[in-house]
RNA sequence: GGCCCAUUCGUCUAACGGUUAGGACGCAGCCCUCUCAAGGCUGUAAUACGGGUUCGAUUCCCGUAUGGGCUACCA
């Protein structure tokens, strides 16, 4: 039935509505996938027919979303809105063909039909008026200026849409109208539109959202109107939200760019839609762009809809910050380090934290704190670790640990539990005030890294500050207190 | 309302007539440990329901239920 010649052409044709939405990216991601597996060209059309609705600027968002999640596209972007010539002669061609007819009812009549149908309980159906009218007198009202839309005509007969997802799915005529091609203001409409492009730019396979299935009977009808060859089709399940409801905006983080400022890396929202439908048959979950491209195939994607879970992408950012080269991980937190600590640093702190951080916002806010002293303590942990002793070991372990000359972990360490020992009280009464005073919370990578590597001055520096601030006892019983 | 699609642990999914129904996220416990993570181990939890077909159904068919989509001079 199909035309599957060996170099498909597949297309990502969304309309310009603002952001890119996570299920426009997974379908995007899926004929991209597609097309590299197959050796074919994967095209990018916007489908901005709809003047009331798109917007010039809004195209650059998709645009730039769809370069940062490295969708790379081989053709295009191509407007739909420049190529108006293009539609114009086919429904020249179609009513020529009187595969398309005109039809003179305007708005307000339809409306008052489909009302009256639906007061009556009967489903509407345009009633075909306009096909009863002859050719010329069509064309004589035409040139007189009265205004019409172009309608297909559909076949009476039952529509089979072969789904490569789906398998065999049927349409009956009764269901089907005679939709309408353009406006009465001349406009083209949308299923026109993606039927006469996908024909031009010789499109082969349809990977689209499953929400398109119930239309593919009339861009069946419609290119064999046209006397193309008709494309395979694959309908994705669509991507819902938690409430099992069709994901949007509604349910926050809807779009591609807004995973993209909670520091989710791109790799990681890619991998983790790819895997939204699709799955590659064994047990792997991580899986690098290259194996995605070699391995992709329709025949592995699921029919059924599926929920976007928030926590397995992070879990699957952490992965992906677990495993990526420090240098890598650097220059994506730099958006959120307006003052980054020195280069070396940073390397060796990424390192300290590459398994705490589930995002790049939280790696970023980690390598903060190597760059500038804490300005306050966490509450909890000066109640739980700052007890009136501590103010006085601390003291001393400061000393100490100011004529230690080698300030590398391990001597570091040996000095702290020495200290300890002299003091007869364990290492833990030193170590979690330690962590407190110099990185602010009671949390983090193991101490003696941390010591070293912030250096011996400002390791000191941190340390006499925070002896500074318990070392002021506040008076037991003055009823005044200046924490907690 | 009509037409169409979907239904395996809470979630993502594997199993394309024969498995103790597998893996992952999450959750819980244990180990590791200076904390928090990461990691390792263990546990928790599913074939929506009812009929068929079959020696045998998660798998095939038909209903029901539930969710979703389409039904525009929107895309």
């Amino acid at each position: 039935m199909h035309d599957s010649s060996p170099r498909p052409r597949v297309r990502f044709a969304p309309s310009p509505t603002g952001s890119l939405h996570v299920g426009g990216a997974r379908t995007a991601l899926n004929n991209l996938l597609f097309a590299r597996r197959e050796k074919g060209t994967f095209i990018l059309r916007i489908e901005d027919t709809d003047v009331e609705r798109s917007r010039e600027e809004l195209s650059g968002q998709i645009l730039s979303a769809m370069k940062w999640l490295g969708l790379d596209y081989d053709e295009g972007p191509y407007y739909q809105s420049s190529r108006m010539e293009l539609y114009r002669a086919a429904v020249e061609r179609l009513l020529a063909q009187g595969h398309a007819y005109r039809a003179f009812e305007t708005a307000d009549e339809l409306d008052a039909e489909r009302k009256k149908a639906d007061a009556a309980g009967r489903a509407y159906r345009y009633s075909g008026a306009g096909r009863a009218i002859a050719p010329d007198e069509s064309d004589r009202r035409a040139r007189a200026g009265e205004r019409h839309v172009v309608r297909l005509k559909m076949p009476a007969e039952t529509i089979v849409v072969d789904d490569m997802v789906r398998g065999r799915v049927e349409f009956p005529p009764e269901a089907l109208d005679d939709f309408v091609l353009v406006r009465s203001d001349g406009h083209p409409l949308y299923h026109f539109c993606v039927c006469v492009d996908d024909a031009e730019m010789r499109i082969t396979h349809v990977l689209r959202g499953d929400d398109h299935l119930a239309n593919t009977p009339k861009h069946v009808a419609l290119f064999a109107a046209l006397g193309v060859p008709i494309p395979a089709f694959a309908h994705l399940g669509m991507i819902l939200g938690t409430d099992r409801k069709k994901l949007s905006k509604r349910h926050g983080a809807a779009a591609v760019e807004e995973w993209r400022d909670v520091g989710i890396l791109p790799e990681a929202l890619v991998n983790f839609l790819a895997l939204l439908g699709w799955s590659p048959g064994d047990d792997r979950e991580i899986l690098s762009r290259e194996e995605m491209e070699r391995e992709f195939s329709i025949e592995r994607i699921g029919p059924s809809p599926s929920v976007f879970d928030p926590e397995k992408l992070l879990w699957m950012n952490a992965q992906y910050l677990a495993r990526m080269p420090a240098e890598e991980i650097l220059a994506r937190c730099l958006p959120w380090l307006p003052s980054p600590p020195p280069r070396d640093v940073a390397l060796a702190a990424i390192e300290l934290h590459r398994t705490r951080a589930r995002t790049t916002i939280e790696m970023a806010r980690a390598l903060a704190g190597y760059a500038a002293d804490p300005l306050e303590y966490d509450p909890d942990g000066m109640k739980k670790q700052v007890k009136p002793e501590t103010a006085a070991q601390m003291g001393k372990l400061v000393e100490t640990l100011a004529a230690l000359s080698d300030w590398t972990p391990l001597p570091l360490e040996a000095a702290l539990r020495a200290s300890a020992e002299d003091q007869g009280i364990s290492a833990g009464k030193l170590i979690h005030p330690t962590r407190l005073g110099l990185t602010g919370v009671t949390v983090g990578a193991p101490l003696f890294d941390v010591v070293a590597l912030l250096g011996k001055e400002t390791a000191l520096r941190r340390l006499r500050n925070f002896l500074e601030r318990i070392d002021r006892p506040v008076p037991e019983d003055s009823g005044f207190r200046t924490e907690n």
